[in-house]
DNA sequence: AGGAGCTTGTGAACGCGAGAACAAAATCTC
DNA sequence: GAGATTTTGTTCTCGCGTTCACAAGCTCCT
């Protein structure tokens, strides 16, 4: 129904309406929200009219009405119990991750193979072993679980979520993983998007030295237009020397 | 010149690539590849064709050349000083994480503004002022910074990077970023992805309930199709039950 | 009340990316 | 060496997402 690429920017407008509303602001026009969440006013409304129509003509939007109905469209007025497995150094960052619980999302339970780990506390939740993964995702029906392990590690831990009835996935491991048709998976992979800097990096470091050699003039034409909006954040980098 | 959806898998190609070489496989079709990065093969192919014609036909792609050539058009043959930005949690997990020591990325320095972490020694890296940003950058030509601070610090942390001549930056914080032209801006939301996993979630719920409601039939039909490959990984979430 | 001035919501055009299908080229078989 | 087989590289088509442009609708002012 919802357009997928408008799904991943319904929490960005969320985020910038609160931001709004703890800075006292009741009502906002399209054009002021668009640039809060780094995005142009016309995709913000398009996207906003999936929705339903919460804003008024010639007025703009109630921070609050919006925020209401966009958290309710994606889900996070209710709570959603979540499971974390792998409680390395980025498990033990996620488990810490406030933003979690402040949207909705409740660590139940943190999980570990290895038992050296298992005496240990983290973020007020005790660490268990991987084997109660069952017995936690029935008592709490978790529906969400989170892979931070290893990435040997990860399709097995995978498998057996989904043995379990977890039907999405958030995937740090850097591998790819099967699951069965109705099982959604998202994977953030944090070396993947330094790499893709490193390309965008690579580009400019030639392109300025061609120019450099070729006209001496310098390749980076739009550092003078400070302050633009940084634009296009959610759908990829921006990119500095176009064509 | 390379698309940006290309741009973005090819690190997926690069360590599908080296788990195969991992293996000691020596060659490979763009089959074989395509199912061990998560994409179909002619997806892969048509991504290939941007680098050049490095497969051979009728064989296949030599897995040690392919990989250099998608390593050297991305960038990570060369060594990349990277400076990380607050060291919270998330700062000691990224610090630590040997996927960037891996992939060319070499972190030179950690910066904190608290000052009782600047005794910390953190991966072998101590944590210094943020003051010494400046010194750093241009000591060790860094182009490249990680922003892994609170949400209110993060746009003057990206400040003070592009003044000292960063000109890439990797987002953490949960805040939208304004950089100038010419500064790129890649962003990773840890909650703005368990976000969408639960607009999914929400969905699927909600479908089954009504499918369960009027003709008593699971509305998750998929199942039994299991360990399909899970399709479409880098794009977004697969759904299981569409239209 | 009526017009001026905004701002939303949406129809239409456009561009990019995905997938299918096929031609080109290499190897293998006999 | 010729045909069969395999697999790449590329062309073409389709669909989705973005952006533009404008009509519809609300408020304010006179």
């Amino acid at each position: 129904m919802i357009p997928e690429a408008t799904v991943a920017r319904l929490p960005v407008y969320l985020r910038a309406l609160t931001a709004l509303a703890d800075r006292g602001i009741r009502t906002c026009s399209s054009e002021e929200l668009a640039t809060a969440a780094g995005v142009n006013s016309a995709k913000l409304r398009k996207d906003l009219s999936y929705l339903g129509s919460y804003g008024t003509r010639g007025v703009g939007y109630d921070v609050d009405y919006l925020r209401y109905q966009i958290a309710r469209e994606i889900g996070v007025t209710q709570d959603w119990p979540v499971v974390i497995v792998g409680i390395g150094n980025l498990g033990h960052a996620l488990a810490n991750y406030s933003g979690f619980r402040s949207r909705g999302f409740r660590v139940v339970a943190l999980l570990d193979a290895d038992r050296s780990r298992h005496q240990e506390v983290v973020a007020g939740v005790a660490v268990r072993p991987f084997d109660d993964l069952e017995a936690i995702v029935h008592e709490h029906a978790v529906a969400i679980g989170v892979i931070a392990t290893p990435a040997a590690a990860a399709q097995d831990v995978a498998d057996r979520m989904v043995a379990c009835g977890i039907t999405s996935i958030l995937n740090f491991a850097p591998a790819v993983l099967a699951v069965p048709d109705g099982v959604d998976v998202r994977k953030v992979d944090l070396s993947i998007e330094l790499q893709i800097l490193a390309y965008h990096e690579q580009r400019k470091a030639q392109v300025g030295q061609a120019a450099a050699s070729v006209d001496g003039v310098d390749g980076l034409d739009g550092l003078d237009g400070a302050a633009g909006v940084g634009s296009g954040q959610l759908d990829g980098a921006t990119i500095g020397v176009d064509k």
